[in-house]
DNA sequence: GCGACAG
DNA sequence: ATCTTGTCGC
């Protein structure tokens, strides 16, 4: 699978707005044996910035890992709000086909339908790869909602353009809560279910941890000795 | 024009 | 996201 980048910020935006047609947001059966969770660090080396993904895949319940893979490219694209997709999507694709697992599951470190066009990093994955995505934002992108109650497991609608497209969901006691938004094939509420169930320690979901821990590692790896593979 | 703004 | 030390609070 490859990833071409739009040749300006209008034909991404078009581009965007033609994906977001096929974003499904509907419950499906699936069978959650093994879920992903997905992160992307940077770095700058000389006058060239760098993009490293990392991705975990885990066994569902216990989540003891299973494998992890990263890749690392020269950035593509400039961070702008919305367009996040054009930037990570490129080394995310690099890392995808390098792994062996197939996960039932993803968890993105960003939106999902929470997104000005409804269709975040989660859910343009999801519907170029035709699988089951989650949004898993740590602030808010878009939206309007109440803060939800400070005990872990509270959550609080985040509406936008008057319809409901996540939820605000406090992962552990007094922490800033996370922005949990369906990406592909998935209901907000099995969305935020699954991401609570995947909170069992910290205020991140332990795909997404894992993940980031991962992708700081490979990272550090990279500024100090300049190890690619 | 002003303010907002995933990572 | 990245650049950075110590520090306050549950």
């Amino acid at each position: 699978m490859e990833f071409k980048i739009p040749q300006s910020y209008k034909a991404a935006i078009a581009e965007q707005r033609k994906l977001a047609q096929n974003v499904c947001i509907e419950d499906e059966e699936i069978l959650l044996k093994i879920v992903a969770g997905v992160d992307v660090a940077y770095s700058r080396r000389g006058k060239e910035a760098w993009a490293i993904v990392g991705i975990v895949t885990m066994e569902w319940e216990t989540f003891q890992p299973i494998e992890f893979v990263h890749a690392i490219c020269p950035v593509s694209f400039p961070y702008l709000t919305g367009l996040l997709s054009y930037r990570e999507l490129p080394v995310l694709i690099e890392a995808l086909n390098k792994l062996q697992s197939a996960p039932d599951l993803w968890m993105f470190d960003g939106a999902g339908i929470a997104h000005p066009r409804k269709i975040g990093l989660a859910s343009h994955f999801g519907v170029l790869t035709n699988s089951v995505t989650i949004g898993v934002a740590k602030s808010r992108l878009v939206g309007e909602y109440e803060e939800p109650a400070i005990e872990k497991g509270s959550v609080s609608p985040l509406y936008f353009n008057s319809e409901q497209v996540g939820v605000v969901l406090r992962s552990r006691r007094a922490v800033k809560p996370l922005f949990i938004s369906p990406g592909h094939r998935i209901s907000i509420e099995k969305a935020a279910l699954l991401v609570l169930k995947a909170c069992v320690r910290y205020r991140l979901p332990e795909p997404t941890r894992a993940a980031h821990c991962y992708v700081t590692e490979v990272r550090r790896k990279f500024v100090e000795r300049g190890v690619e593979a």
